[in-house]
DNA sequence: CGTCTCCTTGACACAGATCAATTAACGTGG
DNA sequence: CCACGTTAATTGATCTGTGTCAAGGAGACG
């Protein structure tokens, strides 16, 4: 684990992190490079479209993380800023308490998505990072990577689009929507995710509790419960702790399609009948 | 209590002069090349830093805008991304309405800040960016802007710290907030932009509707004339339409403080550090 | 087989939305 | 300069979507 922002835990109070330490073991440390070239997420990753040689050299910046064990966090609040990460495997979230006590959670990251944006303006991490299963990232060391990313012209409209559609994606759940939106497309959004990582896009295993679900959507953990009883009842899915099955996924687009950018201006890929009205 | 950038445009009646002024005129326009190197903006803005003669070429690739007059657009939903725009006067949004017809603001845009950052992705724009006021702006161009930044370190730099200077500042208001603690946010946000501007930081003329504010802060244009009624009553501002008086700073930064990313970890005042609590 | 933690469900409360009416500014044209 | 229409902003009365409080379930795990 030779990259900072991930000191070991000085306090302590990862307490989860020594329960599972069996599964914590460093993945293939040490001399063992990345293989990007390899890598079955790498079309929805930085190096996607990469030359050979510009992949090559991409992958010697590039560091594995050791496996962080669910509850593991892989930077906090206050950190000094010094690398972006890509989720490799599992998902993290990033959140932060307010001066009232309250948590938010800012974002989730999935398999493919960068962590830390927001911390190369401030060059400090104004959120704590936190494993919400066991999960795998690869430390992207941010002076070398822009530094390369001149040297690289792909590789830089690579990290822009990146950081773009960052902001493209946050736009959606920051705007003014209905719990019952909010969920559908949540839902839907991770179904897409787990398709684009080669999983069934209507077999989901969630990562988070209904808390983090809670916290991300503005709800209360008791009306994503309800929702989630009512999006059953109305035949939509069928929900199991963190086990959904999307039973009706059509149906469910047609609840979130109002958060969907990309229906904004006809290029709607889905073409729900406009049957159902909600509200 | 002049609107940032308004500087030479002393005795006026912004709106008027907007209007008499025809929409289409190009300011300073035809071969007058833009000067960032005297603009006031320029700590504030992409340019931040630059050599001399980075400096030049930075100027070499950047258009001043015709001024867009009030309601005028910038770009619409559907249009083809090619260039990145700094506002040089006045204020925007983007905003865009939903299949439900709901308009929603995904955010302003005052001096000094980026327009166009979540088209990077789609290589297309999917909100309509509308000047509020008299307002100019600076064209990037995309293609030559990432290609100068290759050659010039310090731009790159520049580039992705606004990138995530944006993503940065989303996450404040897409949190879960109460709708007095976002108005306030807001106004202390509106403030602060008018100081860096060289304003007043006091004497705030607002650039937005009623309307605009609540789509803006997910709330009804009812509720943020009763907040602002109630601040009024409280005596932390006086409010008249648009033109805002901040009576008490202090006290509604009190109440904006929660929404503040560095009040999270004793860069700000306040703060009692005890050590880390983690749920 | 208890103890936990997470999740669900019900009853009720409230922040903020909605509906409705009034007032204040502004621009237009006479 | 004054009526007039139009739009923005305010204020009041009511309604409702979600939050809050409280009380179970149901797995997980030692």
């Amino acid at each position: 684990m030779p990259w900072p922002g991930k000191k070991d835990n000085p306090a302590g109070n990862d307490a989860k992190s020594a329960q599972s330490a069996g599964a914590a073991t460093p993945i293939k440390a040490g001399p063992a490079r990345p293989r990007c070239g390899t890598c079955i997420l790498r079309p929805h990753c930085l190096p996607a479209g990469l030359a050979p040689e510009a992949l090559r050299k991409f992958e010697n910046i590039v560091q594995h993380s050791a496996n962080l064990a669910p509850g593991e966090h892989l930077f906090r609040v206050g950190d000094k800023f010094h690398s972006l990460y890509a989720v490799r495997t599992g998902c993290l979230k990033t959140c932060a308490v307010d001066p009232n006590g309250r948590e938010h959670v800012i974002n989730f990251h999935f398999v493919g998505e960068l962590i830390g944006i927001d911390a190369i303006f401030p060059e400090q991490h104004f959120s704590d990072a936190i494993a919400l299963v066991e999960s795998s990232v690869c430390h992207l060391p941010y002076r070398a990577i822009s530094q390369l990313a001149r040297e690289i012209p792909e590789l830089q409209l690579q990290i822009l689009r990146g950081l773009s559609r960052h902001v493209f994606s946050m736009t959606s759940i920051s705007g003014d929507f209905t719990a019952e939106e909010r969920l559908a497309a949540f839902l839907v959004m991770v179904g897409a995710r787990h398709r684009l990582a080669g999983g069934a896009s209507t077999e989901l295993q969630l990562a988070m509790s209904r808390q983090d679900i809670a916290n991300y959507l503005r709800l209360a953990t008791e009306t994503v419960s309800r929702i989630l009883a009512r999006f059953q009842k109305s035949g939509l899915l069928r929900a199991n702790r963190r086990q959904i099955t999307l039973l009706n996924p059509e149906g469910l687009y047609a609840i979130a399609e109002c958060m969907n950018p990309y229906s904004r201006c006809g290029i709607n890929r889905h073409r729900p009948e406009s049957g159902t009205t909600h509200r």
